[in-house]
Order: C-alpha cells, then sequence, then structure tokens
DNA sequence: CACTTGACCTGTCCGC
DNA sequence: TGCGGACAGGTCAAGT
C-alpha cells in the first residue's frame, strides 16, 4: 500500500525525526530483512550519525555520514515506526484505534537504536519489504534504481515525456502501464484508479487508444492527486502509518478506491463498481470510463 | 519481444 | 466456533 505519497509522507517525517541521531546498535532477527548484504550491517551501521532521509520512487534512502545508505522498501505492509525515548506508545491517540499498539509487535523486523535512547522499528506484516545497507555510491546500481522511470512530482517531468514513456507500452492496458515503475515512479494501486477516474479514462483502455489530449489529461491529474495525497499524509486504507504512528486521510477525499456501490460523484444515480485489471481490484464509474469500443465495453462487463 | 500471470507472505474476512 | 479459501497489492521471475 505505500505508493508514492505514503512513503513521501514517511519521509518527511522521519527527515525531521532523525538526522543528527547516532545509532548504536541494530538488532534484526530476520535474514530476509537485510537480503544479500555484501556489508556486515552490525559493523557499518553502529556508530554512523544519520544525515538526512531521502526517497526515490517507493524507497526510502536514509543517509548516513560513513556514505553508506540505507536503502528501504516497505512493499505492501512494511511500516518504519519512531518512538523517543520517553514514550512507548505509538498511534493516533484513541483507544479504540486498532492501529496503536506497543513496539515492538511481532511483526518488527529490524529496529535500531540510537544515543539518545529513541528508537527505530522496521515492521513488516508480509515480509515482502526489504533494507538495503550499502555505499551511497551504489546505491544507483541496484536494479530497482537502474530501470525506475522518473518522478511524477519532478520540476523537470512534463507532459511530453509522460505521453512518450506511456506509448512505449502501446498495447498494454493504461493501468498496466501505470503500475509499471519503469515507466513512471511511484503509482500504485490506489493512485492509478482515482487517476482514471479524474481523467475519466476506462483501466482497460489500451494505450494506443488513448488521444494525446487524454494522456495529457491524465499527466495533470496524476500530479494533483499526488500532491493532495501527500497534502492529507497519504492513504490509509489497512496498516499504513506514517513516522509517528499516525494514519493519513487522503481515503476520505478518494472519488473511487473502495467505494464500490456508493455513488458517483460525477453521477449521483451511478455506482462505483469493482473490476479486474492488470491482476488488480479495479474501481471505475461505469458513466464517467467509457472503452472507446462500446463492444470492448459490453464485453468487460459481463 | 511485449505483455500477463504467479510467487512471495500473513492477516482478515466470508461462507459453510 | 472452526475451517478453508479468497483477497489484499509491489515487484520480480516465469509463462504465454
Amino acid at each position: 500500500m505505500p505508493e508514492l505519497p505514503e512513503v513521501e509522507t514517511i519521509r518527511i517525517g522521519l527527515d525531521k525525526l532523525l538526522p543528527g541521531k547516532k545509532v548504536i546498535s541494530e538488532i534484526h532477527d530476520w535474514d530476509k530483512g537485510f537480503p544479500n548484504s555484501k556489508y556486515d550491517v552490525q559493523q557499518f551501521l553502529t556508530g554512523a550519525k544519520i544525515l538526512c532521509v531521502r526517497r526515490r520512487a517507493k524507497v526510502l534512502l536514509i543517509e548516513l555520514d560513513t556514505k553508506y545508505s540505507l536503502a528501504i522498501h516497505l512493499k505492501m505492509t512494511g511500516q518504519l515506526i519512531f518512538i523517543s525515548k520517553t514514550k512507548e506508545r505509538w498511534g493516533g491517540g484513541h483507544p479504540s484505534d486498532s492501529l496503536v499498539g506497543h513496539m515492538p509487535d511481532k511483526s518488527t523486523r529490524v529496529t535500531l537504536l540510537f544515543s539518545d535512547g529513541s528508537k527505530l522499528f522496521f515492521n513488516d506484516q508480509r515480509k515482502f519489504g526489504w533494507m538495503r545497507l550499502l555505499p551511497s555510491a551504489e546505491v544507483s546500481n541496484l536494479d530497482f534504481f537502474k530501470k525506475v522511470g522518473p518522478e511524477p512530482l519532478s520540476a523537470n517531468f512534463f507532459a511530453k515525456e509522460f505521453r512518450g514513456r506511456i506509448r512505449r507500452r502501446p498495447s498494454s492496458t493504461i493501468k498496466s502501464a501505470l503500475l509499471d515503475q519503469s515507466v513512471i515512479a511511484g503509482i500504485g494501486n490506489i493512485y492509478a484508479d482515482e487517476s482514471l477516474w479524474e481523467a475519466r479514462i476506462h483501466p482497460s483502455e489500451r494505450v494506443n487508444n488513448i488521444s494525446e489530449a487524454k494522456l495529457n489529461t491524465l499527466f495533470k491529474s496524476i500530479q494533483s492527486i499526488l500532491r493532495l495525497a501527500i497534502d492529507k499524509g497519504g492513504s490509509t486504507d489497512r496498516n499504513y502509518v506514517n513516522a509517528r504512528g499516525q494514519r493519513g486521510s487522503y481515503l476520505e477525499f478518494a472519488k473511487v478506491f473502495r467505494r464500490e456501490g456508493q455513488p458517483c460523484f460525477r453521477h449521483p444515480k451511478e455506482n462505483i463498481i469493482k473490476l479486474r485489471v492488470a491482476g488488480r481490484g479495479t474501481h471505475i464509474c461505469p458513466k464517467c470510463q467509457k472503452l472507446r469500443s462500446t463492444a470492448e465495453n459490453k464485453a468487460i462487463r459481463v
């Protein structure tokens, strides 16, 4: 679930909390947390001071003063939760909030202890996520970074490049192209659905059936939705929380995601439906988002 | 080659 | 109440 806005929200939080902290020890009892590490994590992490926290695509980069970087991918259920020396509980505050808890919990994979007594917990229920400690100069050599596409909110990223990159997948569905991290970085299932509704494009539409004008609209939709989502602290669908253990509120503003059976905001008499596109649960308004070919439109709905 | 599907995991929810 | 199965989705490997 962490997509660009969630990872960016965590980054903003960690970048306020972590710089200057010195790692005094590191605990991990889960080998997969540091897969194929060439570097002894204890040796290269202990004593390092944190400089800043950056993000590329959905990967967080904790930069150390030793010219090493800790790269972290949260995949679907990863959390990074910071707890200060005096605080034991984390979370949003209400006692009934199921996301509030104590750290470490049974999903904690890695714990960093800092010299001032504060701690950073890497939790991952489903164990899909990873951390890698490596020389900062080698970060760009990670397979993931070698092929990942541009940042959608970069000041240097324009509609022309967006269209060009999307069109490299002419016969795939537009949703599949949006989810392809080598085309554009950071979009996942939630924001793909939201952006396509905003741009009135059916997720199953083939790229080469989509006009240049529609792709321009989609480009703007992606940017405005990602910006709004960052502003709202991301989307908490299941277990996403920010660095302080707080939920994001974007889903209160979502137009289609997880709204199946509820009315479309443009067509109050039409209900949002859920389909399967690109192997993912996909939410659309059947009136706003029609396939260009009506024959396909009917076939898909059966 | 271009694209789609399955595997990786675990917790939750639904129907029987 | 317990149990099996479907589902959730980011990315990579394997399959078509």
